[in-house]
DNA sequence: ACTTCATATGAACAATAATTCATGATATGT
DNA sequence: ACATATCATGAATTATTGTTCATATGAAGT
């Protein structure tokens, strides 16, 4: 199943564990174990939320070895986390958190 | 209860009733029940998904008589779409859907 | 071929979000 | 003050998503 409409393309960004690995991702590529041990969660978990992610080309896969090296497709996320950042800085007041 | 983090912003975009109002109102304000009509969905409905969006301030609202026009926030929304729109030419492969 | 390490996958279960339905609130006109 | 139109809200229900756990797959080395 491919990501098939927006919608399915903005869920990725609308859970918890998927927006910390995308932003884990901006640093540097890393394999499913790695990005495991980074954000504290065990490994299919993780595997099951990249998966999701790379069906919509959020991240990007190659094989190194026994390694899944998962990469951030910074071209489209990296604007669109700075637009919505912007819109929150602008909308969001100071107490962001009730 | 506000829109308090990326993930709760990106939740109005990653649902189709909400989807469908964002993009109702793209060409005019409107009413709840305008809308209702337009997305043939009932009003309870229509109300409970316009709050969430104007929560997030991905939509306004002001009050004229009895009605509440409700209007996109298009100085967010519409860069945002047409970003992800280019996104989906890329990535999605002709057949799109399955 | 066997073992190990890294990751994927399916199915059961849990958590979260969306919808529905009944009702409440508010503005407006009479 | 009452009736009506428009919309909001809460609680119960349903639907959708996410997580967990056990297990399968696949690459690499021996």
């Amino acid at each position: 199943m491919k990501c098939r409409s927006y919608e399915d393309f903005f869920k990725n960004f609308a859970n918890k564990t998927k927006f910390r690995i995308i932003m884990s991702l901006k640093d540097k590529p890393m394999s499913v174990n790695e990005l495991a041990r980074k954000i504290g969660e065990e490994q299919s978990k993780v595997s099951h939320n990249l998966a999701k992610l790379a069906r919509c080309s959020i991240l990007g896969v190659k094989q190194k070895g026994k390694q899944r090296i998962y990469s951030l497709n910074k071209e489209t996320v990296i604007p669109m986390l700075r637009m919505v950042e912007k819109h929150v800085e602008k909308h969001c007041n100071t107490r962001c958190n009730k």
